[in-house]
DNA sequence: GGTCTGGTTTGATTCAGGTCAAGGTTCAGG
DNA sequence: CCTGAACCTTGACCTGAATCAAACCAGACC
């Protein structure tokens, strides 16, 4: 987590590159490493923006770069030859991209919103992270988590319907939506968020789900029907029932 | 990869717990520690057997026990609370199993066929692993490229049809039942395996691809009918028509 | 205010795969 | 060799989600 303690904005703005202005600094892993190695980590990388359907890795090229995310959230996808596409993850700010130790990227990387990610050379982390196994350790913890979020990903995929799929992705959107970085009204918003834009259109929603865009829309019509959610806005859920939505979601 | 020009019965057997009789000795994340270390983790594991259906980790319970897969197949599932089921993985010999560094574990763990593995209380694993930054980084890999599996397998399950799912799930395991252990036959069954015995049932390989029984053994049927596979036991396939198998799996 | 554009919703229809219900095989154990 | 149980296949039917086809709407830009 952030500490809230320090605002970033008294901390002097010259050194771009300077990782003790970095908004994640300790909640991504790089958190743990000292000053020396931040700086050593911190040479190596440079920050670039991403803006919103740019894409950053492309699947089955070569692995050349990894990155952490600051800001904003991208997508990882995988596509068949005729075109069709499924979201196989997406990732918030602190969280890691790309793929170390590996010849390939297995998926492609866009950006769903503007983004601002901390890129490094694959050759260089790699060679950086197997000398720092705090690091390595980092990356192993936030590796066996997401694959733990992936299987459980698999299930919704495999095992369940639409409106089952539709309450489990809402309710997940809730909670994911809610904890990015600090709590900034006194303990107001801890827990999963009431209401929260989400950062997909309708038909990566039907991507991320393995439906249709016309199915994510009728089942959503069909919850703001039934007055469990409200939709205020194309991206825009309020949750108005959240036990009628855990019920649904099996 | 296990050397094969050291043959295992020519060791002396009497020390059970010993690592250097271990047939997955050099393949399993042990490879690559020393002699010490693999002393040291020796006496802190201990073999066990476990039978075909018997389950050796349970979804949601608190994460007590890791392993490493030395002979046998087991398989990783999440259940929902109506008893629906899908397979999250697999683990085959050298595999590892378990959820370290983790209160709970995301998924339950069952053989399918009879099974020896290397059981260590995942306590002593986590503290072990975090001394020695070769076996993290071993297991990292391992991570890494489960996980690239594990999305491999979300597209399949999302938006792959019925024809495709079989296809890509034969082709699948024509190489993951190819490679297991050492090539004995100079050469000669390198590559995909041409014919193999499936450790699945149907039901489970609908489990697995996120179908009913039913509709696997109706893809089976035309398989057959269409003169791609050849099916001479229940668990039996041969691959008559590669060619084939790739243009169905898309 | 128009109008263009990309995204979204809605309706009608189809069909792949699920469900329900028999049978058929295989194999272990007596 | 018989029997029972578990597993697998096949058929008839149904349904949930896909497909096809039209509107509809919200912004962006004149």
């Amino acid at each position: 987590m952030h500490d809230c303690r320090r605002p970033v904005w008294l901390v002097r703005p010259e050194r771009m590159s300077a990782c003790d202005t970095c908004i994640v600094r300790n909640r991504a892993i790089c958190a743990g490493l000292d000053n020396p190695e931040i700086a050593a980590l911190s040479v190596m990388g440079r920050r670039r923006t991403v803006s919103a359907g740019e894409p950053l890795i492309w699947e089955d090229d070569d692995s050349l770069l990894v990155a952490n995310v600051i800001e904003g959230v991208l997508k990882l996808t995988t596509s068949t030859a005729d075109g069709r596409e499924q979201i196989v993850g997406v990732a918030y700010p602190s969280d890691f991209i790309g793929r170390p130790f590996g010849q390939t990227s297995a998926a492609s990387v866009v950006a769903l919103t503007d983004a601002r990610v901390c890129v490094f050379a694959r050759n260089d982390f790699d060679r950086f992270a197997r000398e720092h196994p705090e690091l390595e350790h980092k990356l192993l913890e936030r590796t066996l988590a997401e694959l733990d979020r992936t299987r459980a990903w698999m299930m919704l995929l495999g095992r369940k319907s639409a409106p089952e799929k539709i309450a489990t992705f809402l309710l997940d959107m809730s909670e994911r939506l809610a904890d990015n970085g600090c709590v900034h009204q006194a303990g107001a918003d801890i827990g999963p968020a009431r209401q929260f834009t989400l950062p997909f259109s309708r038909q990566q929603v039907a991507d991320l789900l393995g439906l249709t865009i016309e199915t994510v829309s009728r089942q959503f019509t069909k919850l703001k029907a039934d007055g469990v959610v409200a939709l205020p806005g194309r991206r825009d859920v309020e949750i108005l029932d959240r036990g009628a939505l855990q019920a649904l979601a099996g």
